[in-house]
DNA sequence: TAGATTGTTAATCGATTAACAATC
DNA sequence: TAGATTGTTAATCGATTAACAATC
């Protein structure tokens, strides 16, 4: 039996392979056997977007410290989000701007190009779709639209094809779409959810203001400016 | 001194009629006392929209259980946020919908109009003025709409009008604006927070992203797409 | 009264921050 | 080597959930 041929060398090599190898266990999805907080996910895309910044202004290292500061994050927070993919940084020095960069975005899985369908050709809708600019920077892009109203059908916007909200599911399979932004009038969003799960989606962007009722593989951000206002109210004076 | 002739009767009273007293101190904000966490906020706007649909269809009681199962989140949440204000509930009853509703609408201060401004036309201040109707009904309203751009000047969508960007600080002034919507290109986002601030905004919603420097005592609540997006992308398959 | 559900305390869980040996 | 900063463990802080006496 090979095992029984494994030293001690073999062991952490083999560790090494498994490296980045994501998996869902009963404790939800884990990287390397680690569970992932989600605020870390999120942070991770931040400090991706600001190392490119700093990046673009010359920048090539960077320290814990500096990265915290420029998102208002403690440092020790940087060090241990980034622990939990890996070494990445040099004692002393700090971390290099572009290859920790690269890094990030290997973990998120934004390396090569992830394929988004917007819902829903309403005011907002619209506003991703003109956003798509800044998304394909970030490794993102929005290549088809959907919405029931046959006016809108056929045409494009900056770009973008809009198709009938009927064919989503046979165009979530041969355009490979990976997200889904449901950005349609509120009480459908939930036969646009079942569409796109019924198509293999896994993630979801919801703007409309309904939970919505998916199987656990599938994750669904819900974005709700309602509430966000509504709870700013909160702080006035 | 007064004070000498407070019973025990007396003291019950005044500690009513602090009931509802928001403050600022060390610990942050805090409500009679006692400092609130942000979730508890978020959720307090998701249980106001959840009891308004109650409301819509009929249903005059409620328990925590019912509530929390809409928006799928435990049931002793719901008691535990709603008791950092007060005692709302009947033992063996649970609550009613249509006195819960007003009684956490006076705590977000969403019992009377919160004015809004929008800061930038573009697709995404336009995707938030077509949405004035859903808003107005939560109790908030669009009454200004601002850009730099000459052309959209002096007209109006939706019925907000839109100024030029010059006049935002005496047009939150006089037509006293609570809370300012950042929606203008990246790169402009801290000139536009610096000018509310000085009118004497403390609440503002920024979809710019980048991040705001602000007094302590002014609120920013972000709304970030494309780190929504990013994020979603971390639990593809 | 019996049954149901609250309000609240205690237990658990999770996330952030501090501290520091290891390392460049 | 001296100085700086990482990676990681332990301590703290905060938020969620369980449990249950009090109450309708």
């Amino acid at each position: 039996m090979i095992g029984l041929l494994v030293n001690q060398t073999e062991v952490l090599e083999s560790s090494k392979i498994i490296r980045g190898h994501k998996s869902v266990d009963g404790r939800g999805l884990t990287y390397e056997g680690r569970r992932i907080p989600k605020p870390v996910i999120k942070r991770l895309s931040m400090y991706a977007r600001a190392l490119q910044k700093f990046s673009f202004t010359g920048v090539e290292k960077i320290s814990s410290r500096e990265l915290g500061d420029a998102l208002g994050l403690n440092s020790a927070q940087v060090r241990k989000d980034l622990a939990y993919f890996g070494q990445f940084g040099v004692p002393g020095l700090g971390y290099y701007v572009e290859e920790l960069r690269g890094r990030i975005k290997s973990i998120l899985g934004t390396d090569r190009v992830v394929r988004l369908a917007v819902v829903g050709v309403g005011n907002l809708g619209q506003a991703l779709i003109s956003n798509s600019t800044q998304y394909a920077r970030e490794g993102f892009c929005i290549v088809a639209a959907f919405d029931a109203d046959k006016r809108k059908i056929g045409g494009e916007r900056n770009g973008v094809p809009i198709y009938h909200i009927g064919d989503l599911n046979h165009r979530i399979k041969d355009m490979a779409i990976d997200i889904v932004a449901v950005a349609v009038p509120s009480g459908a969003g939930q036969a646009v959810a079942d569409r796109a799960v019924e198509s293999g989606v896994t993630a979801i962007l919801n703007f409309v203001p309904e939970r919505l009722i998916v199987p656990s593989h599938v994750h669904v951000q819900y974005v709700d400016l309602a509430i966000e206002i509504e709870s700013l109210s909160y702080y006035l004076k």
